[in-house]
DNA sequence: GTTGACTATGCAACAAGGTGCATATAACGT
DNA sequence: ACGTTATATGCACCTTGTTGCATAGTCAAC
């Protein structure tokens, strides 16, 4: 599994605290794998057992303390073994789709109000993309590493969303008229 | 959960023993939600101790007897009843785009092997789905329900392999000369 | 001084999914 | 007789994910 992954990948760019993570994991790479903060600090301790983090109590003023964790040498190399590995695409899961083949069932209007409400969540979405996209893209894709790597992130979204929503609107013109 | 949902649309279709359902999720709408032998065997009795499905005993010749399902009444309302209820999109959860932020840490070439084999995956795929386009729907989506449904079904594979290749061929671009 | 918001960490119970193992009937080929 | 393949059904264990609950420090507002 790779939340462990996900959370070596976040902690290899910053050390940070459980608390901090799940921000992070709430923001930016929690845009490709989600984690509850129960999750978190389930997972945490189970790393620094494997010897991929150390953690340090950090106290605090005008807080409360904190644990801070940072990735280990033996969790670069665990990481850069499994970015080598291969792992297949993930199984595709869509509740929508089970729920179009109902339809073809029980009637296509039972479906139509939850195409209409997905095509709007993912405009949504691609809205905001694109304007990051524009905002922070505009001049392309930047030259760093790191530049990069975001910009891909957010390209990712930008054409998962799009065919979302171009499938809702073919579903809709075939599905409105039976 | 939309595993129990999956098995009665497969059943609201048509009746079914276990193991043709298991024959069922591993073609047709197995392409929208997975399911091994063992979690279809362990899911039919709670299905039926719901009273969503009623199962009967079929004596064969020349195979093993077999258990078949069929939907029930409860169960085509409890059908129609989650058609109609929101569900939000299912949470993206891309190990690949993980191990490009990982990769922005750890170096580019770590998982150019891994893009150019995702990249691989989904052309097959989509090679394939546009065939069947062609061959099956290549005078469009047809006037039937049952067959817009299908049809729908194989779009929404197109776009989703479509806009893969799309990003991998976007990411060897600027990945493969850092 | 109490309430609410933010920071910070966790446990317990349960649901869902994956892996491995086990069993049995029956046809077919060799 | 013997192994292979297809049919047919299941248990046990473990990991992962979700939900609800619990605790506690600090600050600002009221």
């Amino acid at each position: 599994m790779s939340l462990k992954h996900a959370i070596l990948v976040s902690l290899a760019e910053r050390p940070a605290s459980g608390y901090e993570l799940v921000s992070r994991f709430d923001r930016s790479i929690g845009y490709f794998w989600r984690a509850s903060h129960q999750q978190m600090y389930r997972e945490l301790p189970k790393l620094q057992t494997a010897g991929w983090v150390s953690a340090e109590d950090v106290p605090q003023s005008g807080k409360p303390d904190k644990r801070v964790y940072a990735i280990t040498d033996a969790g670069r190399d665990a990481l850069a073994k499994w970015l080598r590995a291969p792992v297949g695409p993930e199984p595709v899961r869509e509740s929508l789709m089970v729920k179009v083949r109902g339809a073809a069932v029980l009637g296509a209007d039972h479906v139509l109000p939850e195409i209409r409400r997905h095509r709007a969540l993912h405009a949504d979405k691609l809205a905001l993309f694109r304007q990051i996209e524009r905002e922070q893209f505009g001049d392309g894709a930047g030259d760093d590493a790191t530049g990069r790597c975001r910009y891909l992130a957010l390209r990712s979204g930008v054409l998962y969303h799009e065919s979302w929503v171009r499938w809702c609107d073919e579903a809709l013109v075939l599905l409105e008229r039976v």
